[in-house]
DNA sequence: TTTAACATACATTCTTGAATGTTTATTATA
DNA sequence: TATAATAAACATTCAAGAATGTATGTTAAA
């Protein structure tokens, strides 16, 4: 077709994303086609292999843009520590469930990485590249606050911080997960704090050591 | 080829299963052809028409071999969870983390379900009817154990039976998974303990109530 | 002799990537 | 400012391979 204005081209840019979201959600990313993403935006196949290298590099635009607020809340989070690191460390979880059940594009696009994508091969390695990204980042300051909260005498001292994190982010990528298969199962946005709230508590009256103690009794 | 005895046939029947667990594991479900499997068996793809339907009833009879010791784990559960049931239910999520830690079988199959295969269409199929089956057997189970929690009054009688057992399940959920995708991490039988402690710890301590308690402080 | 247990061959259907075509905004130029 | 030239933003077409399902062939056990 014939050369577009800018903001045109911008817009057809955005409308293939948002039917790539779309058509990925509804087949997987391995039974969709080119071919559908291009139909479901109203455009060819051309237009998907001028804006992107191939169906991979789709994904990983879908995926940045998505990821783009989950960096915000993380150095956000930063900010917030200083005083009350467990606090802090509670309102991002919290967070981080009650915006996923009030965002219904955060919803499909996490669902595809969740579940309608393999992590395997050409489109794997996108996934992997993201996942570690974002996991390192995640668990450097998710890290950094427990030392924090040790140091404050918020935890005891010889809690096992990277366990700690570990189990956090296994909470929260499980609750995730296993929510979006059955979203209508319960208000996660009304049932974020309670969730998190008890785990809190088991971090804070059981938390993990190190050394793993020599629990007689 | 030439008809073989039934022995022999079982021998090329748990061969395929073999090889699918594998090539389907090494480069994921809908990235394997029927020849990959086929050569990785010895076989051509006339023995596994000849065994299954199709690619998705290859994977749901690899699926169903693999459940077969979780349900043994459940109905185990039922008779250990008179006396104490937290602790019963303790000791199978322990049970059921150190089982996947220990068996490299179970961490390939668990590793297809989460992270090598779409939950859509024909695949997707089977994986939600197994995920619905044994999820909803599972789900009946550990609500009617923390019933009787609440009974011997081990938990608060506010305690919201159904929340508490989705963060169970989640948190059991969420640490395989991602444990999946890190095997070298961390040692997963040895932390499970500790782990699911600190998850029991925040049950006992600080349980998700029923009618949303006003929490003024 | 029949048929179970495969192997082989074949036809069909998708999908991809690339090649090419088309039209119009933009830019250079005069 | 008018116009030619360029290149952007796609659409269309084509060749090639790959995967599937089926049909048929083969051989040895029963």
């Amino acid at each position: 077709m014939a050369r577009k204005t800018k903001e045109n081209t911008e817009l057809t840019y955005a409308a293939l994303l948002a039917a790539a979201e779309q058509v990925f959600f509804d087949k997987g990313v391995a039974q969709t086609t080119l071919t559908d993403i291009a139909l479901a935006a109203g455009m060819t196949r051309g237009a998907i292999y001028w804006h992107f290298k191939d169906k991979a590099a789709l994904l990983e635009a879908l995926f940045e843009q998505a990821m783009l607020p989950m960096e915000a809340m993380l150095t956000e989070l930063d900010a917030c520590s200083e005083a009350d690191p467990l606090g802090a460390l509670r309102q991002m979880c919290i967070q981080s469930l009650t915006t996923l059940a009030q965002s219904q594009q955060q919803q499909r696009i996490f669902s595809i990485m969740f579940h309608k994508c393999e992590n395997v091969g050409e489109v794997g390695g996108v996934i992997a590249e993201h996942e570690q990204a974002c996991g390192d980042e995640c668990q450097l300051r998710i890290e950094r606050i427990l030392h924090k909260a040790v140091a404050m005498g918020q935890l005891p001292a010889d809690t096992d911080v990277f366990l700690s994190q570990q189990i956090l982010k296994n909470f929260a990528m499980g609750t995730m997960s296993e929510w979006l298969l059955n979203p209508q199962l319960y208000a996660l946005d009304i049932k974020a704090a309670a969730m998190v709230d008890m785990l809190m508590a088991g971090l804070k009256t059981n938390p993990p050591r190190v050394q793993t103690p020599t629990h007689s009794a």
